[in-house]
RNA sequence: CGCGGGAUGGAGCAGUCUGGUAGCUCGUCGGGCUCAUAACCCGAAGGUCGGGGGUUCAAAUCCCUCUCCCGCAA
């Protein structure tokens, strides 16, 4: 079970260990997109591409998807970001266990949202946790976690790249345990944990008066998805590929340079570089072409 | 049919409403200045104005249509 690109690798890894899979089950289908167009998860393409069957149940809770689930007879479950609570009926279907790969250090970052947080958290080090999965939301007894340092300048999309592929590789560990019987659940101190709530667009709203390395940590935490944004004249302005520069300083969103090295702009500590931009309907421009185009001057602001 | 913005020399934009010699900031190339430079000065090359059709003496500009890109919303 699973829905989105994160899933991918892990689904990948299953079909190359030669799993016989009785199905893959995803979101249904949802309008996506500018023209509102029915769009499948990149997991049901992919399934589709392997001839797996897929379901895509509106409500796993629902009665009827869940004896259409037991019809199936599975070993075991796994389940990479799916989207949907898994209720008790489903959890206790397959014959071994249903087992969750989560891109966090359990027991921290629990959630929606784990890249995304930790990194707009500041954390220096994250990873994935196989879990065996109980009726709490990434709650279960944890299998086997694999780790790794986030850059300083790390955007969440290369981080969610790095962990797709480190999640396939823990739950490949996590089978080769069930297999040979050596799994040794561990529970999660649930005193250390915290969550990671889903991100929205708000999240993006930089507030000028925190500190660089804040707003650089919240700008490559929501790159590419939800971006962060503040505002010039009114409109609109998306920023990404930020830096610091601790020796300027000024105003809280005060524009205190603008050249082909990039905005700097004053925050509440220490000044940001900005090095992309991008204005509604336009594409995202490095600094450079940007300033082309619509030239910028110190002493401006933004937000 | 969800709303909206856009496609103009290599890059980013203006010009489109009020049809009539293609403009700006960069980049590139040549020359100059300088101990030197990504700095400054002078000069040059480079464009079927996204594709197709129409109106007109004349279309980047007006009308129809197609393709692609992006913001919002999800």
């Amino acid at each position: 079970m699973g829905t989105p690109e994160f899933a991918l690798a892990t689904l990948d890894g299953l079909i190359a260990a030669g799993c016989h899979m009785v199905g893959v089950y995803t979101q249904p289908d949802r309008p996506k997109g500018r023209g509102k167009k029915l769009a499948a998860s990149p997991v049901k393409e992919r399934a589709l591409a392997h001839d797996i069957p897929v379901f895509q149940p509106l409500k796993l809770r629902d009665p009827q998807a869940v004896a259409e689930l037991e019809a199936l007879r599975p070993d075991l479950i796994v389940v990479v970001a799916y989207g949907q609570i898994l209720p008790k009926a489903v959890l206790e279907i397959p014959r071994y266990h249903c087992i969750n790969v989560h891109a966090s250090l359990l027991p921290k970052y629990r959630g929606a949202a784990p890249i995304n947080k930790a990194i707009v958290d500041g954390e220096n080090e994250t990873g994935v946790t196989t879990m065996l999965m109980d009726v709490g939301l990434d709650t279960g007894d944890m299998l086997v976690k694999r780790s790794l340092a986030i850059g300083p300048d790390e955007t969440a999309g290369q981080l969610h790249d790095r962990l797709a592929l480190l999640g396939r590789e823990a739950m490949e560990e996590t089978l080769r345990q069930l297999c040979g019987g050596t799994l040794a659940p561990e529970k999660q101190d649930d005193a250390l944990s915290c969550y990671a709530g889903m991100m929205k667009k708000e999240d993006g709203l930089i507030d000028w008066s925190r500190s660089a390395q804040d707003i650089h940590n919240q700008v490559r935490g929501l790159d590419p998805w939800p971006g962060a944004y503040t505002f010039l004249e009114g409109e609109v302005l998306k920023i990404a590929g930020t830096s610091l520069d601790q020796n300027l300083s000024g105003e809280p969103g005060t524009i205190l340079q603008a050249d082909k090295n990039g905005v700097r702009v004053a925050c509440g500590q220490g000044a940001l570089v900005i090095s992309e931009l991008q204005l509604p309907g336009k594409k995202r421009l490095a600094a450079v072409n940007f300033l082309s185009g619509r030239p910028l001057f110190g002493g401006s602001k933004l937000g």
